[in-house]
DNA sequence: GGTTTATCAGTTCCTC
DNA sequence: GAGGAACTGATAAACC
């Protein structure tokens, strides 16, 4: 036996539970697809739907301090331009 | 009514599924970091673990190969010095 | 001499320009750190810096077809809740 | 005027300075991003370029370290098999 | 296949 | 200095 001072069956323990988690979350992966594709054969535009799926996710309660404290700091710089792309 | 030419039924339950299939992921995520977490409490270094389980993916074939490129482009670099961080 | 089958001169020709032009970003953003830090000392909040910094890279006309689209769809979903985040 | 009690001048002049090396920053990744084309143009493999870099980047002995720990736990994990795809 | 997008790992910075 | 958050860089995936 080799012991390499390593608690072999916890390591094997750990990394199988690892793969196995993530073998789970490549299976929903697969259904999600999944329904992308379906909603494209009905007709929608998947980009269109993961957009969607992306504003839902944002909180719209977004006016904390720290907005506030942007939207000082914006101000002091001036009511306009916001930016200067052309300016190079 | 506002009709937007959008079947909106099919739409609100593909938009949901969707949803509700991220959620899933989301939870299983969350438990392979406490799986990493806890690697870490037993003493294993969760970034070699990290390692451990891509090389375990990878086809040991394509993984050789990868590795005799490099090989091969270092030599060709000639055989040293690998880097020069004195010389700046 | 070993003949590896590359172009060595051209490798390292490639290899050594990547390695000038990456020496000279680490520059810049050594600038770019130094200017934070100046900011701090100015009393600004280098946090604050940073999302103005971001807000002002977008571009503030993203009314395009694109976001017609979205906004499409969302009226599709129905006037309100935007999100559930509660419901799960 | 607005007073928002910000020294709106300095406040103008970090930001500017900031965008500014930013852009140089930019301007430089896009020569890298064309060294790396031209790489490719030339029959090299850019995956295999960048591991190049990164391996002149860091210190030999750090290397090894790291590599001698992943050895360690696969030995741990036994002699082999070193992964089971057709074990699902 | 090539371009763009999204996810992910690694690094760094800041906080406590 | 340990933990967490933000940014960057790289890999993988999706659309055309």
């Amino acid at each position: 036996m080799t012991n390499t001072g390593i608690n072999n069956g916890q390591l094997r323990s750990i990394v199988e539970r690892i793969e196995h988690v993530q073998a789970e979350i490549e299976d929903l992966k697969s259904g999600e697809k999944e329904i992308y594709l379906e909603s494209k054969s009905a007709g929608f535009d998947p980009k269109i739907i993961r957009e969607i799926i992306r504003l839902r996710k944002k909180d719209p309660n977004e006016l904390s301090e720290h907005e506030q404290l942007v939207q000082l700091y914006l101000e002091a710089l001036g009511p306009l331009p916001l930016f200067e792309h052309a300016a190079e």
